[in-house]
DNA sequence: TAACACTGTGTAATAATATAACATAATTAA
DNA sequence: TTAATTATGTTATATTATTACACAGTGTTA
C-alpha cells in the first residue's frame, strides 16, 4: 500500500472541482472558480495543481494546459498517461490500454536513458465531430 | 512526391537558427537571437514557428513549450513525434524506433476515434546524469 | 488585366499561463 | 521543544501566446 496522502484544504477544494467536470479545466478558468471559496491569488491554484499532479490525482494536458481527474481508483499511474485528445470539440479522454502501456513502460532507447514517466497525446476526431 | 514548399525570409531566419541548435529553442530565445535579422515581434516569430511545425520541419516540446529541428531528412512525421526528455540536464531527443511508431499508428481505441497524430514524451534521466 | 482569394508582413496592444520573493503558520520528525 | 518540512497568503513580475488592424505579394481565374 502507497501511504495515503492527507490534502490540505486548498488542494480538496481544487480537486473537488476538477473531480466533478469530466474534461480538463485551465488554471486561470479554476481560479475563477475558487474565488468564492477564498482563493484569490493564481499561486494558491498552481501550487495545489502541482501537488495533485506530483501524487497522480489529476493529469496536466500538456498540449492543452489544462488539468484533468484521473478516474483511476488506485492512482498509481501519475508517471504514465495516455489520452485522447479531439481536435474539433476538444474532448479529451484518458486512455487505459494494457497492450500499449506495457509496450511503452518496456520501451528502451539505445542511449541508455533511464525512463521514471511518460505522457503520451493522441490527435484526432471524435466519432461525433468525423 | 510532396509539394516541395517554398519558405519565406522569416521562415527561413527561424528555421537556421532552430537547426542550428540540437536542443530545443523557446519562442522569445529565438526572438532574442533574430532581432538583429529585423524580426523584431513575438508575433513574427510564433508565425513562423506555426508553420514550420505545420510543414513538419520543426516539432513541438509540449511539455517544455520549446521548439526543436526534425532531423529526419524526409520531414514527413509532423503529425507523428516521439522525445525522450532528461529531466535533468533537459537534453531532448527525438526517438526513431520503427516498432513503437507501428504500435502507435496501429492504435485504436474502444471509442471509434480517427487518429491523425500522436505526441509522445518520455522523461527520466540519461547517462550522464543517472 | 482586373477582381479575387490566399498567404504573409509589421506593429501595437493585450491576453493567458506561470513563477519569484517574502513573511508567516501549521504539521511532522527527531 | 527544537528543527525540518510543507503549506499559506499576498504582491509583483516573468513567460508564453494571441487579437486586431492595415497592408503587401503571389497566384488564380474570368
Amino acid at each position: 500500500m502507497q501511504k495515503q496522502e492527507t490534502l490540505t484544504k486548498n488542494q480538496k477544494i481544487i480537486l473537488d472541482l476538477i473531480e466533478k467536470s469530466d474534461q480538463p479545466l485551465k488554471a486561470y478558468s479554476i481560479l475563477f472558480d475558487v474565488k468564492k471559496k477564498g482563493i484569490n491569488a493564481p499561486l494558491q491554484v498552481y501550487r495545489a495543481l502541482n501537488k495533485l499532479v506530483k501524487i497522480g490525482k489529476i493529469h496536466k494536458i500538456e498540449s492543452r494546459n489544462a488539468f484533468i481527474a484521473c478516474k483511476n481508483s488506485k492512482c498509481q499511474i501519475a508517471n504514465a498517461t495516455i489520452f485522447s485528445i479531439c481536435e474539433s470539440c476538444e474532448d479529451v479522454t484518458e486512455i487505459h490500454d494494457n497492450k500499449l502501456s506495457e509496450h511503452l513502460r518496456d520501451f528502451k532507447d539505445n542511449k541508455g536513458m533511464k525512463y521514471n514517466k511518460y505522457n503520451l497525446e493522441f490527435f484526432g476526431l471524435c466519432k461525433k465531430c468525423v
